[in-house]
DNA sequence: TTGTAAGCGTTATCAA
DNA sequence: TTGATAACGCTTACAA
């Protein structure tokens, strides 16, 4: 059987205060106990009863994640599969537990704020969210440190990828290739990214004296393969057909390839492709996808680090925005002019 | 501020422990009083603090997940996310929360065992894991109710798709194309799927009275595309070419695909492929993938199930393989034969 | 520097 | 049918 604080202090011949004191690092003690204390307890594993520890502090030393929403695809989407590995295992680091939210326990339906509050979480990830959503408004203007690693909001610290950058990359590694000739297809703008990489794509295009018109931005209905595959074809039929096309997806690239393939024109020997992601399966496309890569170990750390300075600095909730950069992968979808 | 029990107690002229049996459904009370309490329960939206709770009950509410693993896929693994999920949800409707095990929490280096004696948790569930692994033997050799969706090993209940059974789909279809030199690639033989797969292949081969040898049979050297890549292009190098090759598993398949097109062999008119596992990209492979389908929602629900039953009536544990039904998804992969 | 005692919010036992 | 009271195992004022 486990030993309780009690056994160790009886055994020790001290008061269990004292112990707690010790494995707690709290209170002047003398190094001597101290370490008499902390060798037996090494010794024989001690460690304090999690719920009884959380019942008796203010400290649960758990973090809540609020994952999946009223979009579907919640554990699927690789994306963000990664990022809650890398942030779960930085804060394993550092003695937090990761409990996952739900909204329903049994018979009774929680808000995600009353979750919270029962389970008294440290603080709270959002690895995806929707900005619409009340259950989330209100954990974000609670007093709950909250961070995310997908929505943008006020009151939310949120550390995502510098899409500004990775829009500048893209067209100016098309320029370099010798293109001037340039389009986006993007997903639904409705989703953060896909809306601030056109902002960001027509301000930079401006300012590179690069000329194009609204026909040059296509707005997919979908995030999937089949939105890109229309918006390939559609594409394809234009009389002026662009040289290079920078899709703010690698999912809808790949099926901007092959519309543009089931018309008959070759990437990248008619055209040369982007994407944006770089999923796993992008080096496997044919062609293989050239991309704008998301650190995604990164996004989960930073959220991580960031999410723990706010617990333990108790800091002021405001709106703040940690920009990550992101990188250009070269792969055989894109290809010099001539 | 959160009403406590005994605010409750106090506002309706009743002690706590009353109001504890009512909400927790436990020993006799008048149906007068019972209403009436569930009523202002219900109103004030009480909910008994969870680790108060767990601190004097024998029960957790919780159940700790073992994921990833000495393989550094975790949840980026599409298949194992998707039974995790539809596993949560459902043991989330039963009151179950659902928390990460990890072995290293701050300082502490913890076995799973001690880690889950620590949280007291009901039940594990091993999503993902390593039969090998000294930490997952000393759990599924506890006193704790396990479940797993993954490995297979003594005192253990699993709940896997029937590899048998996709098997026999894969082959049967085979012969329905009207093909009689059918080949296997198979991922490394480590892995329990792979392994068991191979021995239907075989077993059902014989049966069928269909002709293969040992080179019939290419076992990878890795989980990846270019394993398959490879393999592919050793088959195209043979004199003697199949006519479908079943793989077993998607992403090697398409690997697979790459390399006989590679060597200048097209499929499915040249050869036809059959994969396994139907991830999100099988789809919109080019061609698109015919394939075996495991049901990873039924997986985790019917995982749930088991771990609730057992939970719940202190079952004696013991091996047990629970069995679910796969389906073959027809696709362009595969065509018939002339 | 160490110990005492109260308290965290429940549930469980037993008595009324 | 209900209510006292003692756990549950720990932390934390406060006292020594």
């Amino acid at each position: 059987m486990k030993k309780k604080i009690v056994d160790i202090a009886r055994d020790l011949n001290l008061s269990p205060s004292t112990i707690s004191k010790i494995v707690n690092n709290k209170g002047r003690i003398s190094s001597e106990t101290r370490e008499r204390v902390l060798k037996y307890v090494k010794e024989c594993g001690y460690l304090a009863m999690s719920n009884a520890r959380i019942l008796s502090s203010k400290k649960s030393w758990t973090i809540g994640i609020i994952y999946s929403d009223i979009s579907l695809i919640g554990f699927e989407h690789p994306f963000f599969s990664r990022i809650f590995q890398s942030f779960k295992d930085y804060v394993a680091q550092r003695g937090y537990d990761v409990v996952m939210i739900v909204s329903k326990l049994g018979y009774n339906e929680l808000t995600y704020l009353e979750w919270c509050e029962n389970k008294k979480v440290d603080g709270i990830l959002i690895v995806m969210g929707n900005i619409n959503n009340p259950n989330i408004i209100e954990v974000v203007n609670s007093s709950f440190p909250c961070i995310s690693t997908d929505i943008v909001m006020p009151n939310l610290h949120s550390v995502i990828c510098d899409d500004k950058q990775g829009v500048i990359l893209a067209i100016d590694y098309a320029i370099k290739l010798g293109f001037s000739k340039i389009m986006m297809v993007t997903g639904p703008k409705t989703a953060r990214s896909f809306y601030v990489r056109t902002e960001f794509f027509e301000e930079e295009m401006k300012k590179r004296n690069i000329s194009y018109n609204e026909g040059d931005i296509i707005t997919t209905d979908g995030f999937g393969f089949s939105s890109g595959f229309n918006a390939g074809q559609e594409i394809a039929k234009r009389k002026n057909l662009p040289e290079l096309i920078i899709v703010n997806s690698d999912v809808i690239a790949y099926g901007v390839i092959r519309g543009l393939n089931s018309m008959d024109l070759d990437v990248p020997n008619d055209i040369s492709v982007i994407g944006y992601d770089d999923i796993e399966f992008s080096q496997n496309f044919t062609p293989s996808l050239t991309t704008i890569l998301q650190d995604t170990k990164l996004i989960g750390e930073k959220a991580a680090e960031a999410l723990l300075l706010a617990i333990n600095q108790k800091l002021q909730k405001k709106q703040k925005i940690t920009y990550l950069p992101v990188s250009l992968i070269e792969r055989e979808s894109t290809k010099k002019k001539n």
